[in-house]
DNA sequence: GTCTATAGTCGGATAGAC
DNA sequence: GTCTATCCGACTATAGAC
């Protein structure tokens, strides 16, 4: 299950032939799921089928290659919004306004990324793992869902005034994210329902109205039980 | 194409091994997407392999007929809150208060399918179809998708106030579906950042409070551009 | 209608030349 | 490191007995 017979000592082809399969294996794993032909993998790549188990071990190897490949790249691609967040609310902590702000700029980078053509292939094998959870997703949640997490919900606490280890607080960490997610999931029906044919920029625009009027919406209270909405 | 070669000249037995296979198709299907083999799917059924063709020509007309035996059945189950929402919409327009109550209503019901152990066999299906759609999407589109968008999208008009062919209203039915459709397609995440090892009818309390929270805050103002959270 | 047996194809992994 | 050739098991679909 090492990455590779002998790490060291590879070229900077061999280097070239790892990174060509990663990408093809994200892309062609998050749209047949584990059950892609090595045929398939090796094609979309442009290299011989025997590099995979070459600098793989298995086809199960480049899976779990895959993974960390993604977390590691999500992780980085976040990593400058939540630490600007984490920042924030380390000392004085922020009056809910700031929060309300840094939160949104969060969901923002994230319904961007979502957005993103790149996207489409990394999010579906995420979105595979979490429906079907193999051993590649322990890597995927340490590697960039966890991470998320312990960043989101002290930001959300902060603004409805509750305890970042509450269960509705956390709850809402998913709930918040879902109405991201589903660009990617649902995406077939977004684009048929609403005539677009691709998310730009002027799609896009509307798409952060909602985001933000949903973080605006977040310490609104609840009428009580029975009550009329 | 056709379902069956005969199906007026099928018997009970025969019947039943077709909804056997339906059933595993459904579950089968989800979990591996069409690349299941027909053994795993005639194992997971209970039946012969070679009853796959018999009753369905093929593998890929199971595929079909799971997807619109899918569509059949999540239609059933919305309807009676659909009607009850169009039925209100028809003529006198209910006030903001009332389409706000139908409205949740219709979003408890589909998050209740959504919680439920039942709905993870077809929830797959269904988001593996809008993530790479195939020829199966029509039906789910067609048979439950389309008609559920468009009773929903004048009901969340009549609360915002705008009209149910504005973008933006349109684009307020899959956010709304969003935060409940996480529910499937980052259940792994949910449970283990929440602690939960499933969902009950405590932790459903919780959903369906945060549920009507955003179907409060509908038609909250958004702050101008520049102005604060 | 359902079964067994089998034809023909494609799957992952390896051996060994270069 | 990369390639071709190849093993062998698993695949879908069919034929024909019952």
């Amino acid at each position: 299950m090492a990455p590779s017979p002998a790490p060291a000592a590879r070229g900077e082809r061999g280097e070239e032939t790892r990174q060509r399969l990663l990408q093809a294996a994200i892309d062609v794993f998050g749209r047949h799921g584990f059950e892609a032909s090595t045929r398939q993998l090796a094609a979309a790549a442009g290299v011989n089928l025997a590099a995979i188990p070459y600098h793989f071990e298995s086809k199960h190897g480049l899976y779990l290659a895959a993974a960390e490949h993604i977390a590691g790249e999500i992780r980085s691609r976040l990593e400058p919004a939540l630490a600007c967040a984490r920042a924030a609310l380390a000392e004085p902590p922020p009056d809910a306004a700031d929060a309300r702000t840094l939160l949104a700029d969060i969901l923002e980078a994230f319904a961007r990324m979502m957005v993103d053509d790149a996207s489409a292939s990394w999010a579906r094998f995420v979105i595979r793992e979490q429906m079907e959870p193999s051993d590649a997703f322990d890597r995927l949640h340490g590697g960039f869902i966890g991470p998320a997490f312990a960043t989101l919900a002290p930001l959300i606490a902060r603004i409805t005034g509750g305890a970042a280890e509450d269960e509705r607080v956390r709850l809402q960490v998913p709930q918040l994210i879902g109405q991201i997610l589903v660009l990617r999931s649902a995406r077939a029906t977004i684009l048929r329902e609403l005539d677009w044919t691709a998310i730009g920029e002027a799609e896009f625009a509307l798409i952060r109205d909602l985001i933000r009027t949903s973080v605006v919406a977040l310490d609104r209270p609840l009428p009580n039980a029975g009550e009329a909405l």
